[in-house]
DNA sequence: CCTATCTGAGTAAACGTTTAACTAAGTATA
DNA sequence: TATACTTAGTTAAACGTTTACTCAGATAGG
């Protein structure tokens, strides 16, 4: 049998409403002997108060919901982190969900968050979220976006990367280096982020008087295979490029794959530039050019967004574009 | 206002009770009509338990926690994914803590999760943990360790890997492939599995008949930079080296970084295998030979065990200790 | 000395469920 | 017809806290 405050208040011969104070420190009016005989029942009992029972009564359970796509994405896990850094900063723990993109899943889990009164839900919605289900409309829990909007829902905050802006340095540095057939594998074109990627890259072309490259873009879905994939057939099609602006890290790291399987050297062949900076594009041989995204960061904010926003504190920006910055590594000349 | 299960009660015509046990499909003795009345109401109003309050008298959350070292490190990803999808499967909710082997954010965590109630936790325990303390040893939430051991605390389960096999195994395919001046950049010695990979590096020289290697032992602490640094200090002081065992992949692929700055080739001038086998493992170019531990397959079964010790289900093994499985690639010849 | 104020602590309701015990009505049994 | 058993549902206690309100005693003011 677990102890509870009411045996506390019995040993030490007070009231619960006593060891209540004491445990919530809302103990200015009470003398220091009690306080301090109630402190030390609790230390001697190794009492743990059950913050079920709290939540009941403040409608707090000072938890947050993680909803992302899937940890197992290189970068997920640093905005995970950056969550739970802030979150645990600010006493408050983390539930995580793995969405995986799929639409049924993220209702569910939706549920679920709601079921366990979470306070707030951090939210990166699934890159197949056209339409809001009745579900998520009804939702009366706070939700800060994080990385990728999602429209037509009411959100306390709104987190994101001017993908726009950094797909556009990253395309205007590789023509400035001389680059002219660059391709583009983008991430599927239905979600905001990779139609934003895709935005910058054409700007970066008409602003350099560069041709109009339409053609050059190949949809993609995001992930290493598809990479590879979509550059080994560019190679075995004897397609004329000399770059290649990644989507994503995962997506530029399958590309090194199939460079490096038809002997083709980074960047003297090919010039290849990712998106993420993902812990890999530091590693790997040669580095990896790439626009970071202050994932880490990102992950922290949303956290801090969404406590200052539970707590009613206002003068708290409700909307955040942060920027990018493109990490020059090897895989450009 | 949140609509509760008196309101439902209400609207429908019956008794609170009744509602109850619809929700729970403890509905054998209700009739369709009352069932699906009630049914309806809860639709029509989009009712949502509330969770927290059926956790007070059930004294069950279905909330269980995760505490892992960091979730930024590459090898917990798949392992965290395993947990969550198990979890989830029986319709539990997972709570992340990293602990950034940090003793005293592992005892905070673990106080928060037991004030959260959670029915139990999997536990990847921080590797510079030695000794319990006595918050560790009053525990009485049920803990299924996973990956590393606990010494010293009562488990209701256990799942490891049998890493002196896999490291075993590991060195012997080195050995049989030629190499002979084989250095092991291993973890911190302080913690059981890189205990026990020395010890299957120890073993697979002795029964290969090579010569005690003992001051090939480099004790590092699974880094890439870890990696990165040793290896150029190998290069750099010219010592006489073939190949690397590395600890993890980490270590590898920092390996990897320095062996190309030092323009030399793997295979051909160094082998290279690893351990763990993340995903990067097989992006990187040439492929890194390593041993697979499979950690999804680890975080699976540990939501699982820890469920049915929950439920108190027998005939569960309380114990598992997975295969390794060494992935050739190329970084060996 | 009487009254008003302050201090430190206690009382009890409330939070939203589950569930054991109960009940009223209907049905089968003798 | 009287009795026992089912059926379909209700009643009310319990879970472990927080907190608004109450209260007794001490202190201060006039």
């Amino acid at each position: 049998m677990k102890v509870t405050i009411k045996q506390i208040a019995e040993l030490a011969g007070v009231s619960i409403a006593t060891v209540s104070k004491v445990i919530n420190h809302k103990d200015q009016k009470i003398t220091h002997q009690t306080r301090d005989r109630v402190l030390e029942v609790i230390k001697e009992q190794g009492y743990i108060p059950n913050r079920i029972a709290s939540s009941m009564v403040t409608k707090r359970t000072k938890t947050l919901g993680l909803m992302i796509p899937d940890i197992t994405n290189p970068f997920f896990p640093e905005l995970a982190r950056g969550v739970e850094d802030g979150a645990n900063e600010m006493g408050y723990t983390l539930i995580l969900c793995n969405s995986d993109n799929d639409l049924q899943k993220e209702e569910s889990y939706l549920e679920m968050l709601q079921e366990k009164m979470v306070d707030g839900i951090i939210f990166t919605a699934s890159s197949r979220r056209t339409t809001m289900s009745p579900a998520f409309l009804r939702l009366n829990t706070p939700v800060v976006s994080v990385d990728r909007e999602i429209e037509g829902l009411r959100l306390e905050g709104k987190i994101t990367v001017d993908n726009e802006k950094g797909a556009f340095e990253a395309v205007c540095y590789l023509i400035d280096k001389g680059y002219r057939k660059i391709y583009h594998i983008s991430g599927p074109l239905s979600s905001k982020t990779a139609k934003d990627r895709y935005a910058g890259f054409l700007r970066a072309h008409e602003e350099k008087g560069v041709l109009p490259v339409e053609e050059h873009l190949i949809e993609g879905n995001y992930t290493s295979t598809m990479g590879y994939d979509h550059t080994i057939r560019l190679i075995e099609e004897s397609v004329d490029f000399d770059s290649l602006f990644c989507g994503n890290d995962l997506i530029a790291l399958g590309a090194y794959k199939a460079l490096h399987e038809k002997n083709m050297r980074i960047p003297e062949d090919i010039g290849i530039i990712g998106f993420d900076d993902i812990y890999m594009a530091e590693i790997v041989s040669p580095g990896l050019t790439t626009v970071r995204q202050p994932s880490y960061t990102m992950g922290y904010k949303a956290a801090e967004m969404m406590i200052a926003c539970i707590k009613n504190k206002d003068g708290v920006r409700k909307e955040w574009v942060l920027e990018t910055k493109l990490m020059i590594r090897g895989s450009t000349q």
